[in-house]
DNA sequence: TTCAATAGTTCATTATTAATGAACTATTGA
DNA sequence: TCAATAGTTCATTAATAATGAACTATTGAA
């Protein structure tokens, strides 16, 4: 059985936010997400055509890692979805401001 | 005869900007810097006792070829000296906006 | 109920990046 | 000219990233 780990919202740091999104696929990962529903399993990573699913999963463990995604297994794909709560309780307005520049 | 390499702030990217922030020294030296007049010499690093002048060196050179800092030798010593305005000519507010939460 | 298809993880390997002691270069002042 | 100061570069070791291959779990059909 596959267990996720995710931080609780007060161990997400700056630092780590910042080293998830320092990569220009995982900005695009996180922007598509925003731009749609704040979901997106990782077949539908539709920013990384020609991606190997291993790089890709590395992909999203660190966004997982960092606190930026929630990870849940749904029937056969797992369903990711953006911590966008508790990123803001954490730093109000960073993610957006971020995002607005990039993805 | 030491040569530093700058990015023209064209060259100035986001996931370069954000790597180069994901780490807690190098945060802190910004915001240091920041909170002074924009300027510190890599000896006047106090953000960061103890640690080798090598490895202080190494982050200076990550922030200067993210574009951050600029360095100039005056003298003895190194003139590092914030790129605020070419960050926020490329990201307007963003630098300041992640110091409010870091350093 | 078993078998193939689908989704994704984990492992092993290789490649890149980080940390640091040691040696080196350049400037200043005695 | 010599020592002190400031910092870089080099070499080594450690940690992190990318990817093919093998593995696990769920679904749906024969």
């Amino acid at each position: 059985m596959v267990q996720f780990v995710h931080p609780s919202t007060q161990d997400i740091t700056l630092a780590g936010l910042l080293g998830a999104l320092a990569d220009p696929m995982r900005l695009r990962i996180v922007s598509s997400m925003l731009q749609r529903d704040g979901c997106m399993s990782c077949s539908e990573a539709a920013p990384c055509p020609n991606m190997a699913k291993s790089t890709l999963s590395h992909h999203f463990r660190i966004l997982r890692e960092a606190g930026i995604i929630h990870t849940g297994k749904v029937g056969v794909e797992n369903r990711n979805v953006l911590r966008i709560e508790d990123i803001n309780s954490r730093f109000p307005g960073l993610l957006e401001q971020i995002l607005k520049f990039g993805g």
